[in-house]
DNA sequence: TTTGGATGTTTCATACAATGAAACCTTGTT
DNA sequence: AACAAGGTTTCATTGTATGAAACATCCAAA
């Protein structure tokens, strides 16, 4: 029962995924390979490389060009390359629970931030519904319509509040009076509701986020067609909505 | 006594590698996911998970969020990606086309191949409108239901529609005499249409492209929500479809 | 035609690598 | 302090990944 000893660290690593991974980074330097320069780069046998091959074109992660018979990457990789960003503003920082409460409550979710007397969507993340609010990320919307907007001045500095209100930009149609009642009306329950305010067809609700400090980061929201989004519905969506925007707070410093 | 054997499904993959890549493919729809999370999603036991994540981030293809302590992907599929060959691809080859054509009909177009007894989208151009059908690359459906699965059928190699209707996984839902009636029809109209077949609310038209030897390459196919989609205006896209498809078969060797 | 060399594919016995269960940490929450 | 939840390590057992070698295909040269 002696012990093997050749190694002071411990691999816990899979050899045929190690293996596997390789491969796949053979074709970081040619885009196309044969099985057996393959096996000459790797030094695996021939055998091992086949079926190892054989994995990868299984799951897309490679295919055989049916022209030269060789082996290149396949569109799995594509698939990866799309979810690779990160970074540390709160676009790329709160997608974890953005993505969370996507998978709750299966609509779309947003995020807004204002930027002058407009708002910005700086990240999204759709529901899987094939019908579905689409987000397009870097979108710029008045702050004068939509529960996202609201949210974001509810919240705003006066100063600021007041400014926008006084723009010659606001629009004509957009009674403020009206408009700041309803930022009261925000303030105390803590949610806004918009129900194709901005765009036909589309319902939204939203929440802020804020940082420790109790200062507006954000506004989250969640939006998708009007069949699906009763008022009701919206309301039931705010807690999941606060507990999410609460977990994001705490992320920033 | 039969010479040919053809698809002896036999197994000639790794596991271990399959287990590793499955992994990876979770990071599709999440962008970090935890190690209990995964082990979940894959139905594999924590430690197996453990030790695989542990060869991926070795290779460079995960790595952890100091953030969140979540795993996610790494550089190294920046240097796959980097090199995948679109030079073939009708999925990059027909992006144009399929541009142009959503720009006409301002519905999803997507494009399918077939892939053993399922179908694969392998391009997708979304609506711009709000309210759309949105088409996942990548994804897998059966080829039982929906109109591209009917074109790719329709136009198939008779041998290979015999076995899939044969396939054991072939849904006892559908009636088979009426889906072979079903693609003799199609060819004689050139086109498909589906009304809530695999996906309630949405509704599709689908045509063939052909190379120039008249061989199926894929099926092109127009999505929306059944509220904007009624028959006749399907019919209408028809005409479109087939000039772009005509157009992509040119292009294709 | 035969020969040879270079690919890719399949078979098979065997060793040992991958595995699951359970124990063990760590961290945060009540 | 007790607990829960996520992550890490250990260990015996087995079944799977493995290399060698045979087989198959192709193509080109003799």
């Amino acid at each position: 029962m002696e012990k093997k000893r050749i190694n002071e660290e411990k691999k816990m690593t899979v050899r045929a995924a190690e293996r596997a991974l390789d491969i796949l980074l053979c074709f970081v330097q040619q885009s196309q390979l044969g099985l057996t320069e393959i096996a000459k780069q790797t030094k695996l046998n021939k055998s091992t490389v086949f079926r190892l091959l054989a994995t990868l074109e299984n799951k897309g992660f490679v295919k055989r060009d049916p022209e030269t018979d060789k082996y290149q990457l396949g569109f799995r990789i594509w698939e990866l390359a799309a979810n690779l960003d990160q970074s540390n503003d709160p676009a790329i920082l709160f997608l974890p629970e953005m993505e969370s409460l996507r998978d709750e409550l299966d609509e779309t979710v947003s995020l807004y931030i204002r930027d002058g007397n407009e708002r910005i969507r700086i990240q999204a993340v759709e529901s899987k519904q094939a019908i579905r609010r689409v987000a397009p990320i870097g979108a710029r919307m008045p702050l004068a319509v939509g529960a996202s907007s609201k949210v974001l001045m509810a919240y705003a500095d006066p100063k600021v509040v007041d400014q926008i209100l006084n723009d010659p930009m606001w629009p004509s149609g957009v009674n403020k009076e009206v408009y700041v009642a309803q930022l009261n009306q925000i303030r105390q329950e803590g949610y806004a509701i918009s129900i194709e305010e901005r765009e036909a067809g589309t319902a939204a609700v939203a929440v802020p986020i804020f940082n420790r400090r109790k200062q507006l980061i954000a506004a989250l929201a969640v939006s998708g067609p009007v069949s699906r989004m009763n008022v009701q519905k919206m309301i039931d969506f705010v807690p999941h909505m606060v507990r999410a925007a609460e977990q994001m707070g705490k992320k920033i410093g």
